[in-house]
Order: structure tokens, then C-alpha cells, then sequence
DNA sequence: ATCATGTTTCGACTATGGTCGAACTATGCC
DNA sequence: GGCATAGTTCGACCATAGTCGAAACATGAT
């Protein structure tokens, strides 16, 4: 019976509850210290090093040295996926979380996935763009068209240097809240430093949300706008 | 601190060993009934049906009554999809499983990977697609060409049934074994299909092993031959 | 040097949950 | 009806591992 890689190891090291809570704060896509993470988890300083120790030996998070911190970042997209798919099976089979915090519908509205943008308006903005065929959708994956990459380019943003990534330019990821999908790829990922470079949203430290300012609503739902039934 | 759905219930499933082998045994597309998937599993009767319940409650499995057998199936392909990715996190994290088994060879060549063929044959058949233009990858992602239509109806299949189901035709899926992509989505479940009706392959009952018969396996050279580099 | 802060190591406690034996229910066959 | 097989429930045992207190180890500031 023994077949295939050892899935044990990486899905236990999500199966604890403290744990979890590191990795989904990590999802932000900023590195964190060992004290972030831990008040994070709500567990004290100790327990989290032990965890974080333990996510680190299994690969799923790399350390980097800076001073007396030590910063924690998710050891790359593919661990990002795999949280989000896990959200999805959870969202789907009604189980969310016990109490829905305060900052919960501002997560709905706008959060960052990774180093995407998602949330109603990550699933709006990817829907304008395939009503209007800056996007295509070939056996449902996104595909960037000649009107898109003149888009790109318009938003300050280079097609062949996010091409030449090693991540697909274009994938799409299922969105848990919304039950829609939304960008992801080097473009997800590129749109949404665009936004905050151009002072549309800023990322709200140590949260996963994403907050927009009047005029970079404005500018957003004009760059976006929500096709009509 | 609580924001998105919970992770942990899902994860913590995946995360015992007895839990991860029926998983991985049903990632063989076929229901199982609870008797093999204890043996699958190396474990009592009475342990798996807890499992097993756990399971289902989890939403990860689904149940099919027949006389007084009890089949279960993985709840979807989105479930699958958690489980490959998991695989890909441990292979690229280095740790295969504790002992190769004797089966083991046999999978890397050919083995249904949820519905559709993986391993080194399931590699060769996706390069064969795209090296000579029936696949065509556009951002990493496969799509069907005209040519390649014209082959799936040769083949006996027919594209607009494929493409009338809720997940996408065209899907590639990273491979454990080989460390590159094969061909997923109702395309790659349909010609593996096929392939059984055409006496090609048989599908080993209780593992996830594809046989190829030695007529079989010239038909799918002759048919999907290795690109000469 | 001294102190403060961030992080890790050690040791002990505790609880969750995986395991099986035994008994029980349900279905099918004769 | 009786018997065999498939599956579940109950109860008890035991190990893994998550938790924190106390103390050690770093690094940076005064």
C-alpha cells in the first residue's frame, strides 16, 4: 500500500489549529517575525517556535535572519494553492469558522490572496475583464488577448517580464467567500502592486485586507466596471 | 484572528496516516467499499468505519448504498485536486513515502491519477499532444486545437459532450513521479476511458496501477510517439 | 558592562484521538 | 427459519503531540 509521496506529513502540519491560523496569516503574502505569528495564533512565544520550527523542517515556510528578528514567509505559490483549495473544500462543506470576526466582511469585500487581489472585488475585477475581452476564457482558464495586453502595458504594467515568470501569467483561483473565481498568475499579482504603487489601495499590515481609497474605488470600478444583467 | 473558513477540520483529516491511504486508494476514480478500503488502509474494520464517518461528515467522501456493500467515492475532483497538490508539496519537500513498495515501478509508468492517466506514460502522451500541435499551451495552460479536435472525434470521443460538464476539458496536473505535467480535466478522463474500451489498458481493481497490453502499448506509441530531442 | 527584547530549549503535564476486542445490527443466501 | 458476511457501536487502552513555566541564548540599546 505504500504509493505515492507522503501527503501525511504536509496535511498534518495544516491539521493543527495554530499552525493554520500562522499559514493563513502568512496568506497576506508579507513576511512575518516569530512574535507576530505567535500573538497571531494566540499562543505564546514558545509554542510557536516549536510550530514554526516544524513548518519550517516540513518546507512549507522559509526563515530569513534580519537582527534579533527572524521572519517567516510562505515557502512559495504552490503552499498559497493548496490554502486555498483546503478553503474551499471548508467553505463548501459549510464549515466556517467558529466566530466570524469584525474584520470579516472587510475581508469579504477585499483581501489579499497570496499577492493577489480577491474578494467581491478580486472576483468583480476578473469578471470585467473577460465581459469586455481583455481576458478570454479557453476551457475555462484565463488567457490574456490582444486587447489585454494593450491594457497591461497602458497600466504600467510589462507583459514579457511577467511572462518571463515561472508561474503561469494567468490561472484562476477559486474564491471561498465569493464562491466565484478571481485572478491569480504573475498578472493577478502584478495588477495589485500596480493598485497600491498607484495609491488606489493599500495593504492593511499585519491583516490580509486590502483597503481602497475613495478616488481608487472610483478609479477601479471605471477600469472595472460591473457588467449589467 | 479568525477570518476565512477552517482550514484545520479538512487538513486534520488528510493528516492521518490510515485517512491519507483510503484517500489516495479512491484517488483511483473508482468507488471502494469499506471492507477494501480498510485493507487498503492497513487497519481494522472497525477503525476504518470511524474514518470512514469522519470522512464523510468532512465532506470529503460520499457514500453509495448498494445491497449490503457501502461505496464510497471522493466527493469531487476539487478534493482530488487538494490531494495532488499535497502530493506535489511532499515530493518537491523531498519526503516519498518510507518504503518503495513493489508496486511501485509499475506506478510510476502508468496509474490513474483520480480519472485520467498519469505516470511516465501519462507524461509522454501530454508532450506527444503538444509537440505536434493538438495541444497547445497557452500561459501553461493546455487547450484543444482544431487539429487536436479533429483527433478526439477519431478517437471516438465527442468534444461537445466533453465540454458540456462543469469542469474544464483541458487541465494539466502536475506529476509526482516525473516531476512534469499530464494531461487532466474531462478530456484526459475521456481518453483514458477510451483507451480501456479500445483493450488498450486495463485498470488494475484495487490499486491504481494501469496495465498496458503489448498490442495496447504500440497503438498508444504509434498514436502518441516520444518527441526525438 | 548592564539591561531589555526576541527567540529557542528543556521538562513536565494533559488531552485529544487512533487503535482494537467484543458485542450488536443489517443484508443476502439457502 | 438459520447462517454467513458486511458494517457499526461501545468501551477501554495507550501514544502522540500540543501546551506552558522556567531558564538559557542571542542581539541590540544605553
Amino acid at each position: 500500500m505504500p504509493d505515492g509521496p507522503d501527503i501525511v506529513r504536509a496535511a498534518a502540519l495544516l491539521g493543527d489549529p495554530a499552525r493554520a491560523n500562522m499559514l493563513t496569516a502568512l496568506m497576506g503574502g508579507q513576511a512575518l517575525t516569530a512574535g507576530e505569528l505567535a500573538r497571531e495564533a494566540g499562543v505564546t512565544a514558545q509554542t510557536a517556535s516549536s510550530h514554526l520550527a516544524r513548518l519550517e523542517a516540513g518546507g512549507l515556510i522559509t526563515v530569513r535572519q534580519a537582527g534579533r528578528h527572524r521572519y517567516f514567509a510562505l515557502a512559495g505559490p504552490d503552499v498559497a494553492a493548496v490554502l486555498e483549495g483546503l478553503m474551499s473544500l471548508a467553505a463548501r462543506a459549510g464549515h466556517s469558522r467558529t466566530r466570524p470576526g469584525p474584520r470579516d466582511p472587510a475581508l469579504r469585500r477585499a483581501r489579499r490572496c497570496y499577492d493577489h487581489l480577491a474578494g467581491e472585488l478580486g472576483v468583480a475585477m476578473f469578471e470585467a475583464l473577460v465581459a469586455d475581452g481583455r481576458l478570454a476564457l479557453v476551457d475555462d482558464h484565463p488567457v490574456l488577448t490582444e486587447t489585454g495586453e494593450a491594457f497591461v502595458r497602458g497600466f504600467g504594467l510589462d507583459p514579457e517580464t511577467l511572462r518571463a515568470q515561472k508561474r503561469p501569467l494567468c490561472r484562476s483561483c477559486l474564491d471561498w467567500s465569493a464562491r466565484r473565481s478571481h485572478l491569480a498568475g504573475t498578472l493577478g499579482a502584478g495588477l495589485l502592486s500596480r493598485m497600491t504603487e498607484l495609491g488606489w489601495a493599500r495593504l492593511e499590515p499585519g491583516s490580509r485586507v486590502v483597503t481602497f481609497s475613495k478616488k481608487g474605488l472610483a478609479a477601479f470600478e471605471a477600469e472595472f466596471p460591473t457588467p449589467h444583467p
